[in-house]
DNA sequence: TCTAAAGCAAGAGCAGTGCTCTCGTTAGTG
DNA sequence: CACTAACGAGAGCACTGCTCTTGCTTTAGA
């Protein structure tokens, strides 16, 4: 129905694209801080007051910028696991794929990554628009942790008593089906992944780590081995995830 | 003769180092992307262009709060090193002590922790006397592991093949009295420490980590696990560094 | 089909910003 | 004592986000 309902409403689609567009080219140029309502609204050929018939503010601007930013890494996400190499094969390989597939993405989009991983720039608090699209790189690596586990099985970290209720809480929220260690193993590795990730995009291994990409695989093998991601060969040997739920 | 000197030089510095508080506090309270260089000088009773014989410009006032927050969290760290519970005891606890005071100046201190940590606001390129206060932590961690290598010996985690040349580079450049693979592995584990420290200071955490203190503490226990700290009760057990090496 | 309503672009304008330049004035130096 | 260099104040430029008013066009309803 929003076909034949077009018209009018395809064409302001279409300039609210046009108008995103051309705000991501200039924070991919010149990044967040500088990015500039009026300068987008010069650069599409109409007056800035124009521009606040689509986005109320710079700030709304922006979290949509956010919002797609999250969708973009989290469908890379995706579609590496989708991938012949992301989902077949020795569980801690996969994830490596995931993983690197992020990491490229943000090392190709430094400014945006910044956007939705680095501070928080617009009024402190997050709309409530991104935590979907936020969470989708989460549920990737979820879904890797589930594969494991229902095929080859899990290595289930240890878990101290004290984050045992908070675990279990967590794994109530996110995975039922998995052991309460992994998913709180799981946790700690998606936020220490973006740790690695994030010191590399802004600039914190300079002179440091050289060699990066044998230094991030190598960290992500680690970060695969700390959920509890056993690659086969050993499969079901350490698998104690049904036991400890 | 500085101080005889002085006078002059004092009231300078004096007034430099309101400039900053001023601007910390605003930076605190607003943060950086609100920082206003017009707003500071009309807090401090001057007119702005007065402001500009202290600092250039307003990339390099906020350049000196990078410097000034580098240190501070640098300072932190060195202080709960030398503690008492951070100078004793076996060595994962003085990890977690260091790492939870680092964590806890982070908490107190969101906007200057995403000067630093955050996305990099400036002109992109981070000056050069920011390198020396930015590695404090680093070094920090670095003593730990030294210590813990001197004395109860380290487990050295495994060193892939293809990361053993920037392993043993990165050695040469921070620490050539350690094993190469407890150097890539602190390395790896000092980015990934301010990825869980990135992800609660910056909401990434919420609605998902609600018990963060131990949520924290066993990730960081897991860190220093993965560096190789042993906790004294398996002394030396584990010590392959100097054959590695 | 005609009309009222809603959506839209444009322009002027306000308050605020970073930054530059030009002035007197004042404080240390030879 | 005279000189120079540092200083504070003010005006001003180009820019920003944002608001309000003015007409025009498209859409929807009687």
């Amino acid at each position: 129905m929003s076909t034949i309902r077009g018209a009018r409403e395809r064409a302001r689609s279409e300039v609210t694209a046009a108008i995103k567009d051309e705000a991501r080219r200039q924070l991919a140029a010149d990044g967040a801080a500088k990015l500039s309502l009026r300068a987008v609204a010069r650069e599409l050929g109409m007056v800035s007051s124009a521009l606040y018939r689509y986005f109320p503010s710079r700030d709304d601007l922006l979290t949509a910028l956010i919002v797609d930013a999250y969708d973009a890494v989290g469908a890379t996400a995706e579609a590496a696991r989708a991938t012949p190499r992301g989902s077949s094969g020795p569980h801690p390989a996969r994830w490596t794929v995931v993983t690197c597939a992020v990491r490229d993405w943000a090392l190709a989009h430094p400014h945006e990554y910044g956007l939705i991983y680095g501070s928080p720039v617009p009024g402190y608090t997050a709309p409530q628009d991104t935590v979907g699209p936020a969470s989708r790189v989460g549920l990737v690596l979820l879904g890797l942790a589930r594969d494991a586990y229902l095929t080859d099985g899990l290595a289930a970290p240890p878990l101290a008593p004290e984050l045992r209720p908070e675990a279990e809480r967590m794994t109530a929220d996110l995975a039922p089906d998995l052991p309460p260690a992994v998913v709180a193993a799981l946790v700690a590795a998606w936020a220490q992944l973006f740790g690695l990730i994030s010191f590399e995009v802004f600039g914190q291994f300079t002179r440091v780590v050289e060699e990066r990409d044998p230094f991030f695989r190598r960290a992500s093998r680690e970060l695969a081995r700390s959920v509890g991601l056993l690659d086969g060969r050993t499969a079901g040997t350490g698998s104690t995830g049904r036991a400890m739920s």
